[in-house]
DNA sequence: GCCAAACGTTTAAACGTTTAAACTAAATTG
DNA sequence: CAATTTAGTTTAAACGTTTAAACGTTTGGC
């Protein structure tokens, strides 16, 4: 890698000191400085084609104007929409992103943490995975300002922007009960973390507002990460029982996706014979021939709501923002029963 | 944020120089530094858990040991899952990943890639936009190390690796020759990108070596960025002229995606009244009642050989490495014509 | 005509590392 | 026992910035 110019070099050019060039070139003490001089500075630098040097400034000033984003999986589109979301808000405050995807895997997530920390991030957004407690903690006693995206720990008090999941989930299953379903089956992830928690709480309190009893049998858990398997046989036991489903609700994106995977293999028709409902959006949801109703969570608002979030941490002012946001019920044919 | 332990923290606690604690902490000269203190180094920075300040080592080492991402499209399922075997790839080599999403736009690309580059990141890999051969050629200039994937431009000497994209269209187009089609619609993007231009002359080839003249009427272009109503307009045109399609071959995934989302909704049953093949996987291309026959491109080679030809360019063995790999026709319903 | 204020610029230290060179003391050599 | 080697450690400069403080010169006030 070729040497770059530095103020040094700029200095040397016109023949004044460093803090000079420095001065002119970040605006400061402009009116102490001879116009004539500043002049031929800012000649210089674009002659020369100076660009400051961010590492040198971040070690100087302790600011590196840099945030870390660590997603649970970046392949999954809820997490790499957000990344773009992120990164053109973060663009706005000129801050750059770092980024790390940890697979929904504890010890990597411990570890690309502190890797975008040793690279003096100077705050972070987090989906986090399950059991990450310990190290989130660690960044509040080191203050460390982050954000947490989607997920969140109900008794700790770190900052989170995610979706209101108990009224989402509570709203998505009363619209399946008012179209007539009485026997909703309910596929989620066999998890600790509080969002699927919640939306699972939702469709329980839907159940009751509606004066109907939970049925135990209806839900159906599937381990993380996905497999296909597991969803069809969740799918087909919910199908196949004695007083079968009715109609089904897919907690998360990733298992609409492979729930319809397997759906359209049986000679079943949605929604006359099945009603569907999932939270997501997705290609698959889009295309399916019975597109799904489903939960509309408003990514672009979370996304610049986490951002500016974090930057009033790193301006200091502190103060713990926990926001759960609407989802919006979109409707749609897989849930319109005739 | 709190001051993090340093060098001089450590060295204060056991009673020695920095120096001295540099060179334990990195195992230089550890034949000449005595067993004794060497020992009280290593608890001591354990006890205060120090971690190297990057920032600090990348100032005076030059090595920022960061690579910069540049993609056209993160929430694009070819470059999210892209950038995850990259940054899994580059965590082997103990890298961290800077990354920017320019939406496909030129301006947007140079000027994250000047971001990227005042972040002092050792190379960059990146899936370019139309017209950055100046940019490019500026990282040239500059002996910035970087290598381009999927797309690239033949009379430039860049570092790249992509698909072989004559080959691939060929051996589509040739499959659906051999499976009786004749009329076959290509639905591909307006743009100068070679990797779309190589995968239409393949398609040209193909028909030449089958005997078959190429019928301009059976090509057809849509804009980047992306128009349902405009994809849907061109099949709508193949279907309809007087010697309509009998197949259609999309030459990206997004186009597919789209396509199918419009052809649901015709009274046309896939493949028997239409065949269909594409380039590069998708949700869509799986969940579809015919699954797509398509060419799936081996990208976890492509993103690790990526990373390789990055590093060994950053540890200045440069050579101009330029691959092509193959892509793999995965035959499915789609093109199953009884 | 003297002192103070204003002006325009430079000096120097600092951020946390790395590393060549220098230093001191002990051990070895002739 | 003086000279040399070796072992173990420190000094100091450097990377490219920022910034408080100091500097010398000019101007203005009285």
């Amino acid at each position: 890698m070729k040497k770059r110019v530095s103020l040094k070099d700029i200095a040397k050019k016109v023949g004044v000191s460093i803090t000079l060039v420095s001065y002119v070139l970040n605006s400061k003490h402009l009116n102490r400085i001879s116009k004539h001089i500043a002049e031929k500075i800012n000649q210089a630098a674009a002659e020369l084609n100076y660009k400051p040097n961010q590492v040198a400034k971040g070690l100087k000033t302790n600011k590196t104007h840099t945030i870390g984003l660590l997603v649970a999986d970046i392949s999954n589109a809820f997490s790499s929409t957000m990344a773009r979301i992120i990164e053109n808000e973060a663009e706005k405050y000129n801050y750059t992103v770092i980024f790390g995807s940890c697979d929904e895997n504890t010890e990597r997530s411990k570890k690309l943490m502190d890797v975008l920390i040793n690279h003096q991030v100077d705050g972070l957004i987090i989906i986090p995975t399950e059991h990450s407690e310990k190290e989130l903690q660690y960044l509040v006693d080191n203050e460390i300002p982050f954000v947490l995206i989607d997920r969140f720990y109900e008794k700790l008090a770190f900052s989170h922007i995610s979706l209101d999941n108990f009224e989402a989930g509570k709203k998505l299953t009363s619209h399946l009960l008012e179209n007539g379903c009485r026997r909703i089956g309910l596929i989620t992830y066999r998890t600790t973390l509080n969002n699927l928690a919640e939306r699972k709480l939702g469709y329980i309190g839907a159940l009751k507002e509606h004066g109907l009893e939970l049925d135990d049998a209806l839900l159906k858990e599937v381990s993380i990460p996905i497999v296909s398997l597991e969803i069809a046989e969740a799918v087909k036991e919910l199908l196949s029982m004695p007083n079968p489903a009715d109609s089904l609700i897919f907690t998360a994106n990733m298992l609409s996706t492979h729930g319809l995977r397997y759906i359209v293999t049986l000679p079943i028709k949605v929604p006359d014979d099945l009603a569907i409902a999932t939270f997501d959006q997705s290609e698959a949801a889009d295309l399916f021939y019975a597109p799904l109703t489903h939960i509309k969570q408003p990514l672009e608002e979370m996304g610049k709501l986490a951002v500016q979030t974090l930057m009033a941490a790193i301006e200091d002012k502190k103060g713990l923002v926990q926001m759960q946001l609407p989802g919006e019920l979109v409707i749609r044919k897989s849930s319109i029963v005739e």
